[in-house]
DNA sequence: CGAGTTGTTGAAATGACTCAATGTTAGTGG
DNA sequence: CCACTAACATTGAGTCATTTCAACAACTCG
């Protein structure tokens, strides 16, 4: 891969923010580049956090496994965006694993090469800190969903997070070009695979999505939107009456 | 309050270790001491986030009110911890509110002094940054108690927590000295104060504790560490042991 | 083509919530 | 000190969203 596609990838990212060009160089030259296929994993949880690392090329998975064997999709991280800011510091363990969900290539830092480098650019970790504030107020967040939301609009939440963050723009419509099965899916709603593949089926009837094997096609963003009651352009009357209007039709 | 007790209750926070006397007679020195009653609002959520602080005296809750009106509570901080590191950071609001839950105390610091602070001592913000981690991975763990666990075993762990955090020993005892009410309790462990209510008279037909309104007296830490499924004591088929360990940073 | 994986859907089971009625406690002012 | 009130707690019965289980359909890949 070209260095100066890394340099911009790195520049954009959050973790690098208000560094010279000198410094993303001396930066990119510390860390190295890895590789995975399919189904490898980047980093297992219970192992020692050793490693920082900027997504290149592809996308993967964060999965926790609980002590009783449950698996909770965390989220996804795909090019452009770190995973592993808790090497950092010293004497911790990965509390997840990343999984590779296709091909993936990633800028790799040591722990301790990134402790450095943060002593030496002290605003990196003031970036490190803005970062982790800020996925803390998503996992506050993903908590008081599951709490107060219902299953549909979890799942709707799911396609909206998946759109934003991975999803390209085809004729009107949102791609999202993963191999995600209702299992994954479940996992990442914080529910079962068939209450997932039930709701599916209903957005599918009702025209807004289409959802194969490989990939996700989003036809009605603004309702999948709706549903998942951030609506952000929304009049706030009647989401809950539409939510449940969505599912209601067992009728085909 | 005794300048040496605060200076004591500084070195003993998470925030500040790693500083010299000097640099913590230079931080104490720049916060102000600040006192609210019961059911004061140390911060409001929605406000900018313009001061972090450490509480001295009392205890109080983190609130967090959703879009759709109902309630979290996050967690609870007493004496010697902090809140509000995100002050550090330009441009945040709040995302929860603070409440007192009895009459508090706290050093507060103004959000730039803090930013002025940690670039003076670099270790400030390395020591925010792994505050932030480990808040990051309770809160994970939280989403994933509420995904696996059934109402009886999070009450279980919430009174846990509670005793870990805030109790006192009593003669083979651990008393929790807050007013809590079913709804408070119920709001913190996701769920309502009925099933709270249920969940508490069983666990005091059993003699696992005594529930009054103004205390919590745990008889049984073990069996209630049990049903949270959290017993690190308990069988070792190191399944459980494993997991936990997965969560908490390795033993130094 | 066949075997294994993945997806769908109905029916039954269930844990938790809601609602309502009733009991208890703390705090107030007479 | 008592009566009164408001806040808080308990408990049972009914309801509901979601899970579980099972059977079957569809897809993928060697």
């Amino acid at each position: 891969m070209r260095k100066e596609l890394l340099l911009e990838l790195l520049a954009a990212n959050e973790a690098f923010v208000g560094l010279s060009p000198d410094a993303l160089e001396t930066i990119l030259r510390a860390g190295t580049l890895r590789h995975w296929t399919r189904g490898d994993y980047l980093i297992q949880q219970g192992n020692d956090a050793a490693h920082f690392a900027l997504v290149v090329r592809g996308t993967a998975k964060l999965i926790q496994v609980t002590p009783d064997g449950h698996q909770v999709l965390i989220r996804f991280v795909g090019r452009g965006q770190e995973f592993g800011l808790i090497a950092a510091l010293r004497d911790f363990v990965y509390p997840l694993s990343i999984q590779a969900v296709e091909p993936c290539s990633a800028l790799v830092w040591q722990g301790d090469v990134l402790a450095d480098l943060m002593q030496r650019f002290p605003i990196m970790a003031l970036n490190a800190l803005r970062i982790m504030v800020i996925r803390n107020q998503e996992t506050q967040r993903r908590y008081q969903e599951l709490l107060t939301q219902r299953v549909e609009q979890r799942v709707a939440q799911a396609l909206v997070r998946l759109a934003d963050q991975l999803g390209k723009p085809e004729d009107e419509m949102i791609r999202i070009d993963l191999a995600l099965t209702r299992e994954d899916l479940g996992e990442f709603t914080g529910t079962t695979l068939y209450s997932v593949s039930r709701v599916l089926s209903v957005f599918e009837r009702n025209g807004l999505i289409d959802a194969q094997r490989d990939r996700i096609l989003i036809r009605k963003i603004d309702e999948v939107r709706q549903i998942a009651g951030t609506d952000p352009s929304g009049s706030d009357t009647g989401v809950i009456a539409c939510g449940a209007s969505c599912i209601i039709p067992k009728a085909r």
